[in-house]
DNA sequence: CCGATTCATGAACGCCCGTTCAAGAACGAC
DNA sequence: GTCGTTCTTGAACGGGCGTTCATGAATCGG
């Protein structure tokens, strides 16, 4: 009932993912948000209360795109190898080429300092256990025992925070491929218990 | 030849090393680090130039001390199953209830920021490395093929990494005992390849 | 239209933090 | 002892960055 808003959040929360992601929150100056979006310094106060609480959007924005289409291979994929295989190939294209070469923004996030900050450590928990219980799904859905699906998809979260970590160091596709293929033997193939 | 120095450099570097490590390179500020030496802001700008300058040689600390003591153990533990668990364990005890709680710092250097450092990245890539080398000279110390040895160290490498993302969530011993046993399971044990 | 409310603008503020600096103290060389 | 050099001290500076604020513009309800 006044004057409506001129921009649009889920265009300035995707700067925000984008500039948080490769930089870090530190890293990220909130007047380089306005550079990015053309906003000025009022109406991101105005719509997001802080610096942190932008961060949080846009960590929430990142759960809910980035991530969430991820993840969505998993589910979408017939077949539990397949599905896996398809998630890293996915992670791998963008590690190469896209915007995952910085890696993870949960993963990112986590290592940052944001340990005593409960909503955000909260937010890049529930993500690992996200991925967590969609690998969980995968193997289920393929027949195996949940309690060793349990661990393998726990396993396989780990090496994913290892391959975000990994990216970082800008490696060629084929020692990301190398990688993924050694591990998936471990994880996916049978293997003797 | 003059008035010599007051403090030991070793020692400021351990405190320096418990900071960054636990609140990252932004989170710390230099004057923490001069409450937490008793030295004053001239002496530190004294012996190490820069505040990157102190990271820096805080990071060839860690490298030196921290790191090099874990490695060790791959090298000084005959048999090769030992030796990685040898070296898992000392991890997961140490992110239990030791400074591993935050990681590792080369990791969380990587992740941090600085992939624009020349200097810091070159520590950082090294040490991943130095440690791949310590898994290479663990397998074909046991007989494996080199090529194969390659491939399961950089596995080992790619786990560890994720593991010390994942120490950042204070998960609970079995928790990490766990993922510890699935992944040596996947690369330490045979599997058909 | 008109008032109320919200939004946009962009300059400005205040704090924090990396860094410097001037003064004094301690030591080695001779 | 004396001089020169290096260290220590702690206050101070300067810039950057998160945040605010006063002003003006835009929109909606009636």
């Amino acid at each position: 009932m006044a004057r409506p808003r001129e921009f649009k959040e889920a265009a300035v929360l995707d700067r925000a993912v984008d500039l948080f992601w490769r930089r870090g929150f530190e890293g990220t100056v909130v007047g380089d948000v306005c550079d990015a979006t053309g906003l000025h310094p009022g109406s991101v106060y105005g719509a997001f209360v802080d610096k942190r609480g932008l961060f949080i959007a846009a960590l929430r924005r990142y759960a809910e795109r980035v991530s969430a289409k991820a993840i969505g291979v998993l589910d979408e994929t017939p077949g539990g190898a397949d599905a896996i295989r398809g998630y890293f190939a996915l992670l791998v294209d963008a590690m190469v080429d896209g915007r995952r070469r910085s890696g993870c923004l949960m993963t990112n996030t986590l290592v940052e300092r944001h340990a005593t900050d409960k909503t955000i450590m909260e937010l890049v928990v529930r993500h690992l256990a996200t991925l967590e219980a969609a690998f969980v799904r995968v193997f289920v859905r393929d027949g195996m025992d949940p309690a060793e699906a349990a661990k393998r998809a726990a396993g396989l979260v780990c090496f994913v925070q290892g391959l975000n970590v990994i990216a970082r160091t800008r490696p060629g596709r084929a020692r990301l491929e190398e990688l993924v293929r050694s591990a998936l033997a471990g994880f996916v193939e049978e293997r003797p218990t």
